[in-house]
DNA sequence: AGAATAAGGTCAAAGAAAGTCAAAGTCAAA
DNA sequence: TTTGACTTTGACTTTCTTTGACCTTATTCT
């Protein structure tokens, strides 16, 4: 595997044992890892964007450090609505996933409704079109599912 | 032998192996049977396409990979299986939704997941395509979610 | 206040895979 | 013997990861 993963994997693992919130010093944890101080701010912003239903803060300085929190929402539906308005005419299948597997974390949709969510914008799907329209079919379909879940 | 069928028989073999998903570098295997990387992709969509109830998924990049997982079907699967290869390359609305209803009546998905296909296929989603485009993407979308349902 | 020190942030280049596509090759059937 | 389906090959593209040099911000010590 690979040092990103493994990196992004330990994160999960402190969210996990801290109910959501993670809090840590990059230098130390490059070390740990045994990578450059740098890809911790690659994995962060890679696997941790806001898409995917995570708050990053930090503070430079002496006593510095990185804090990941979990977002947490209001209500379920508010956070399907607030999607539904937050993805445009156009999505592409890293942000579409995302979303998905952010919604599935958080116990909105099940897994089985996550499968089947994920093959539905996946790339393979969209194959035979060729890009501004991949991503606007692919928006319709994901928007129309959500609604869908809304709707239950 | 030709190559192909070589590739195809050790892929077959991991599938086996590990009870029906196999994972592995599109560089490594090519270089293990000794043909250039790209041949790779040529068996993959070749013989382990959704029709034959296959799901690839793959990563590039430092520690890519490709993963190609058999849809394992029991009884109920067996007529989704069935669905998998009667639909073409191309459905339409009409169709596609009464496959879905009919799924749902027989309680093969349930009405949640049906609800969520029927999203999925809806014309609603295609509006900008025309017309042989259209329900050629519907297909797709359509067969990978039917894949996902097999796989539950 | 100013200097030294201790963090974290940015960005671009290099590297590591996988994907695409079209040209050329093979071979059996019409 | 020509055609057409299937294979093989390789050049080029795209995506993801790793690394390092340089920048900015906070704290601590004179």
């Amino acid at each position: 595997m690979n040092i990103s993963n493994t990196i992004a994997k330990l994160i999960m693992d402190m969210l996990e044992a801290d109910g959501g919130s993670a809090e840590m010093q990059r230098n130390e944890l490059a070390q740990l890892v045994g990578c450059v101080p740098s890809q911790i701010n690659y994995v962060i912003s890679s696997r941790f964007t806001p898409e995917q239903g995570y708050i990053v803060e930090s503070r430079r300085g002496g006593g510095g450090y990185i804090r990941i929190t979990r977002a947490a929402y209001t209500t379920p539906g508010d956070m399907v609505m607030h999607l539904l308005n937050h993805i445009g005419t156009s999505i592409d299948e890293k942000t579409a996933r995302a979303h998905i597997i952010n919604l599935a974390g958080r116990e909105i949709i099940s897994n089985k409704t996550a499968k089947i969510m994920l093959a539905a914008v996946s790339d393979n799907c969209y194959r035979n079109l060729n890009q501004p329209v991949r991503d606007t079919v692919r928006a319709s379909v994901f928007k129309q599912m959500l609604l869908q879940v809304i709707n239950s």
